[in-house]
DNA sequence: AGTTGTGTTGAAGA
DNA sequence: ATCTTCAACACAAC
């Protein structure tokens, strides 16, 4: 699932291929998709011939910031993701990826729901297994003004959350540390992947209550945080599910990952057996003995 | 073959 | 206000 890491990947990914380019048209067989306008053909008819002017993230968000003052909000939820390249109908009407990318051998790549035709005949989609993703034209400015961008919290790897200001929106916050990390009104971009190896790497309880850390803890899960996050990106990401970088391919975070979806494991660091333990809906994976 | 697990977010219920 | 549950949807694994 998309979280920071992989959202950041897909806006680097991006940038490369499409910045300058315009849109040229659209297709979808989803339109419930698509939020903002509500009618498929009004967002259809505002979107054609605007140009990309910028590709930029707020968290778990992907904003292209399009000619005449127009913003295009992605969203990827749990199992969407973009991909660039271009595909055509084949006789059976399905979409089929042009040869030399390799996005037909995976079966992540399949779910294609929204197709944004370019000025320069490539691509790009939003594969989508269960189509929770959302896609929303908003003027630049009503958006940045917006109920849910006002309540989104500073971004995890904003150079301005410094140690101080990481103690600060954290200190009186009710609840379990985990569930904090994961709102993003207290801080934006990470999910259940990220807490969960941000949690192991500095040896913290997932439901150890946030308002008893001690400011050691608070600062080992801070440096924890930076440092994961920036690996991640680094390795372009988690695909131990359905994530994919825009070329299709996988990243490799999956690879060095420490205890999410290990339940029933070795820790890596202790021996002892990791645990998956659900926490208000999600599941906690953690070491019991060295997380403490 | 039906049930369960999967996880982001917003809305609805308590 | 604040917490919990559920729904959006579709597939894999049991």
């Amino acid at each position: 699932m998309p979280e920071l890491p992989e959202v950041e990947t897909t806006i680097q990914g991006l940038r490369k291929k499409v910045l300058g380019r315009a849109f040229f048209d659209i297709w979808t067989d989803a339109p419930k998709i698509i939020k903002k306008p509500l009618s498929f053909e009004k967002f259809r008819r505002e979107i054609k011939g605007r140009k990309i002017k910028k590709i930029w993230r707020r968290g778990k968000n992907i904003i292209f910031d399009l000619s005449g003052g127009f913003s295009l909000l992605v969203h990827q939820k749990l199992t969407g993701h973009l991909l660039y390249g271009r595909w055509k109908k084949n006789k059976k009407g399905q979409w089929q990826a042009e040869k030399g990318t390799p996005l037909e051998n995976d079966p992540m790549n399949r779910f294609l729901h929204l197709i944004f035709f370019l000025d320069n005949k490539s691509q790009i989609a939003l594969s989508d297994l269960r189509k929770f993703a959302k896609v929303e034209l908003w003027q630049t400015k009503d958006l940045i003004n917006s109920k849910q961008f006002k309540e989104l919290g500073p971004d995890a790897l904003s150079k301005s959350l410094t140690l101080n200001q990481f103690k600060a929106r954290l200190k009186d916050k009710g609840g379990k540390i985990k569930q904090v990390l994961m709102d993003q009104r207290i801080i934006a971009g990470i999910g259940n992947i990220y807490s969960d190896e941000i949690l192991f790497a500095a040896n913290v309880n997932p439901f150890g209550k946030t308002s008893k850390l001690s400011s050691e803890e608070l600062k080992k899960i801070y440096l924890a945080m930076k440092r994961i996050l920036k690996k991640a990106i680094e390795l372009k990401g988690t695909s131990v599910s359905d994530y994919r970088i825009p070329t299709g391919e996988k990243g490799r975070f999956g690879e060095v990952i420490k205890v999410y979806r290990r339940a029933k494991e070795k820790c890596l660091r202790c021996g002892a057996e990791i645990k998956r333990i659900k926490l208000g809906g999600r599941s906690a994976h953690f070491c019991p003995k060295c997380q403490t």
